[in-house]
DNA sequence: GCCCATCTACTACCGCGATAGTACAAAACT
DNA sequence: AGTTTTGTACTATCGCGGTAGTAGATGGGC
């Protein structure tokens, strides 16, 4: 289960796909939209890859192509994180928390979050 | 202070150079030798293409250039973390957090280390 | 029934990361 | 001094993400 890495596009074309489910080429381009401005044979060839990468999935209904996407949002997520933490901390995840932490604002709400999360985790730990 | 992407091969030559503090392509091509074996042009090249990115420098001495970076490994890890972070989470970094907890295993003593992150990230808020 | 809108399939192209060979210069060894 | 080594510069190739045009099918409106 290693390599799950998706390119720029191929992600954000990814969330669409998680965010509603199954969508078609139209559906997928009108929710990019308001970031990125592409033709929408720009989303068909680039689904048409990532169902031969075995990203995603289609069926035919009608005219239209239905896509679905194969891989979860969590396998992704994790694959990508994990991998960037090895490439960056050689898997140190404190180090890449502190990078976390140092760049991008994270508000007192955010932080009460994550102490909730590493009490879970230290839990998780001390009943195994 | 936006863009500073680094492919794979790129950031595991960086890594080389943050370590090293500087760096002939034979020590690049060393340093890497345990995980991939690369012609030593292959490096060089790659040297090549990141000074025509401005990613990094060299100065000739004698018959060997001397590479060195022009990138901060902090700037690189914020850049390429919190950008991550974005295209996963639209930057919720306590779902990151989540991500890393979950797929790496984490010991105990990593644990207190980032409760000790969270408490100085909370002072540093309180102090604002 | 015909025309226009819509949708896919096929093809093409660019940029660039990644990889390496060849050619040539300079140093080192003997 | 001549040969071998070492080291760069230049050139080439491959794969793939990203982008899109064109052609051809299909369905809807009149």
């Amino acid at each position: 289960m290693e390599r799950m890495q998706l390119a720029k596009l191929q992600l954000a074309i990814m969330q669409v796909l998680w965010d509603l489910g199954e969508a078609t080429v139209a559906d997928v381009r009108d929710a990019l939209l308001p970031d990125r401005e592409l033709a929408h044979t720009t989303v068909g060839t680039m689904l048409s890859k990532m169902e031969a990468n075995g990203q995603v999935d289609h069926y035919n209904e009608g005219r239209s192509n239905i896509y679905r996407p194969l891989l979860k949002k969590e396998d992704v997520s994790q694959s990508m994180v994990s991998d960037l933490a090895d490439r960056l901390f050689r898997g140190d995840v404190s180090q890449l928390m502190c990078s976390l932490l140092d760049c991008c604002e994270v508000s007192s709400e955010e932080l009460n979050r994550l102490k909730k999360l590493i009490r879970a985790k230290e839990k998780e730990l001390r009943d195994e």
